[in-house]
DNA sequence: GAAGATTGATTCCTCAATCTTC
DNA sequence: GAAGATTGAGGAATCAATCTTC
């Protein structure tokens, strides 16, 4: 019984990244609320805007950047705006476009989840990647979001 | 400048995490709609009951392996039910409790729908692990997800 | 006619009660 | 009173139109 290799069953690793994703997610959303801060897609929203060049964002641009549909975003920016987060502008050269910009209380805001965010990033990912790990990981989903992008036309 | 190693930012790797997964469910519940098939949730509810000791599950159970709340698993179960794919029984000793039982056409559609799943999982997921990273994955999510869990009370 | 964004209708999820049995 | 499950009401996501501008 020669070279009996531990090799990870692939469908069983795809369980398990479901698994973790489900349950980390929970866990973070649920310390957010009870610290009396809004849900993660907010934070990605505001994120996506603040890193963006001159804050702000054309609709369409940011719902591929959060991966979620035009219908989709168009709601989150309306709650976004709402609260006073975010607010939108029209665009001048292109007047069917529309951008959304985050707002002062946006900023201020993001700023105040990201510690709460943070910190359980840290305590229940990166705390248990080594740093051999976090690479290969690093690279096998970078190849893997690339093809899937690739291979969405 | 000695030893600059290529550490990856975890918090990058957090982020491509959460992108991966959305990137990939996505593109894997649209194979399944555009072969006439039920969304990834009824596979997960199907394969719940299908690999449990007498294809049954305790409704909370049920809940806590698939990862989501019990109003959500009931209202689940009633659209399964109403589809013929799973049905519902009165726990005999426990009689607050209720199981939900697959049924012949339940396992019938998981059957169905495993060659489109699979073949995406494969293809998206899988095909671009080398076994070394996939037992890396393995290996830091399996902790991740036990601490989280164990952390949850 | 196509791109960018929005809307209406429906489905689905979530939260706080509620009901029943322990 | 607590555990197991369900319900009603409200919020969010989805799909197929729709509207406007290119």
């Amino acid at each position: 019984m020669h070279c009996m290799e531990k090799k990870a069953d692939s469908s069983a690793v795809w369980a398990l990244f479901l698994t973790t994703h489900a349950v980390l997610l929970e866990v973070m959303e649920r310390r957010l609320a009870e610290a009396g801060l809004p849900p993660l897609a907010w934070y990605d929203a505001l994120w996506a805007l603040e890193r963006a060049a001159e804050r702000r964002l054309r609709l369409s641009d940011m719902a591929e950047a959060m991966v979620i549909s035009r219908s989709n975003l168009t709601r989150l920016v309306d709650r976004l705006e709402e609260a006073g987060l975010v607010k939108r502008e029209r665009s001048e050269d292109d007047r069917r476009g529309a951008y959304a910009v985050i707002t002062a209380r946006g900023a201020q805001m993001r700023r105040r989840m990201w510690p709460v965010y943070s910190q359980a990033i840290a305590e229940l990912f990166e705390g248990h990647l080594s740093a051999a790990e976090a690479q290969a990981m690093q690279k096998a989903l970078g190849r893997a979001l690339a093809a899937a992008r690739g291979s969405r036309e």
